[in-house]
DNA sequence: ACTGGTTCTAATGTATGCGTAAAATTCAGC
DNA sequence: GCTGAATTTTACGCATACATTAGAACCAGT
């Protein structure tokens, strides 16, 4: 045990690793892995390997097979069409709830830093940093909702899409006017105007749907 | 083995019956419970057991919490509103999306039949097959709608509420109307009219919210 | 009697072994 | 050479035993 960050337990330390295995590609899309094989990886037994598993394929992030190993579940266009579209009503909601609660600016405050670090990361052409100010305003967005099980589908959909997402944030086009929508949605809310906020939000995940299923053809991405 | 529907495995029957135990209420909403206690109950060792926990636990049936067993998750008037919003914004896509696919009557067979079912169910005063016959039209639809991910969510959020449901299907007052709204939801999806279609299930959606929400207080139920 | 720390207990977290069933291989028969 | 049945392999399903640790009980000192 030479590691400081033992996570408190095995189960989640092997949640952890294997997301960042299927995140980064090292465990592919669409192959199969034996539980005996990743537990080995991970340097434990296959009991938690197992529940991380298990709570994986509960995600959508693997598929557990009856004597086959898991499957690390694939990423098809026609997923990511569906990710968009619950991402399109649910964030939609979420903004128009927002709209209503009167929010405080000191409530508002982390959605706006999330655009300022995505101005900042636009700036400098860090993809990566203005991927993750990204995530931040969505998951702050929808928290602002006040809706738990919103929150929860969101983040689930979220993680399926994430390694799609990784490509695609490489190949698509800067975004440059992103954080304009993105203050608007902000001063919608702000103002309590609900039918705005959710107006805004929905065209914005609207948008991207046929922006990167576009990108997805184009580049023959038929699987990730 | 006496039993011959062995289920095909220890961890898909405990799954089955540990709902059952949770739907029928002789786990209480909101009680603790032990691994090894459940185990014993069930006749299985608690590795099965564990795993249908852990697979309840993502369905949010059940909160498995260190070392102090697990409890059946209890289920509120505020977790009564965010099921029935996340229900009327997806389901309500569904219905759209169902409406621009142009299905067959065949493919619309089944919602129909479940429709007559509720009204025989009605005719008598079955509220069981009611109940059961509004649960097949709902699943019929949003598979109809052709997006698995809001299969997936619509099924675990009704059972995150078939509890709830249960004590409710029999204070409510029968749902003698219910069924002509049904009616008009079919016939918008065959006309092809996904507004008039969205707008219809959401409008049932909501409609049913402020009437359960209004149930609950009136009969102080604030937890179940 | 109260407080602080220690010990003890018990329930979970994890490892391990075995039985089982599905898949792969082999072999017999045609 | 091919098909299909028997055998073998092997990966998982499950039971069991052990380690760990949170919380309870207890004890000593004031």
């Amino acid at each position: 045990m030479s590691n400081t960050e033992t996570a408190s337990s095995n189960t989640l330390l092997a949640i952890t690793q294997l997301r960042d295995l299927i995140f980064s590609g090292r465990l592919g899309a669409g192959t199969d892995h034996l539980e005996g094989e990743l537990a080995e990886r991970l340097g434990m037994s296959r009991t938690p390997v197992r529940e991380a598993l298990l709570r994986l394929e509960c995600q959508g992030l693997v598929e557990v097979r009856r004597r086959k190993g898991v499957r690390i579940t694939p990423f098809t266009p026609k997923d990511m069409a569906e990710v968009y579209d619950v991402l399109t009503e649910l964030e939609g909601l979420a903004a128009a709830r927002a709209a209503a609660r009167n929010l405080s600016d000191d409530d508002l405050a982390p959605m706006v830093q999330a655009i300022a670090d995505m101005e900042a990361a636009v700036a400098v052409c860090n993809r990566d940093d203005w991927a993750a100010a990204d995530d931040i305003f969505h998951c702050e967005l929808v928290r602002l909702g006040g809706n738990d099980r919103i929150s929860m589908i969101t983040q689930i959909m979220a993680d399926q899409m994430r390694r799609a997402r990784l490509v695609i944030l490489y190949i698509r086009p800067a975004p440059m006017h992103s954080s304009k929508e993105h203050r608007k949605l902000v001063d919608a809310i702000r103002a309590g105007d609900a039918d705005l906020a959710k107006q805004i939000q929905r065209q914005h995940r609207t948008v991207a749907k046929g922006l990167l299923l576009e990108l997805l053809e184009r580049h023959h991405l038929s699987v990730l």
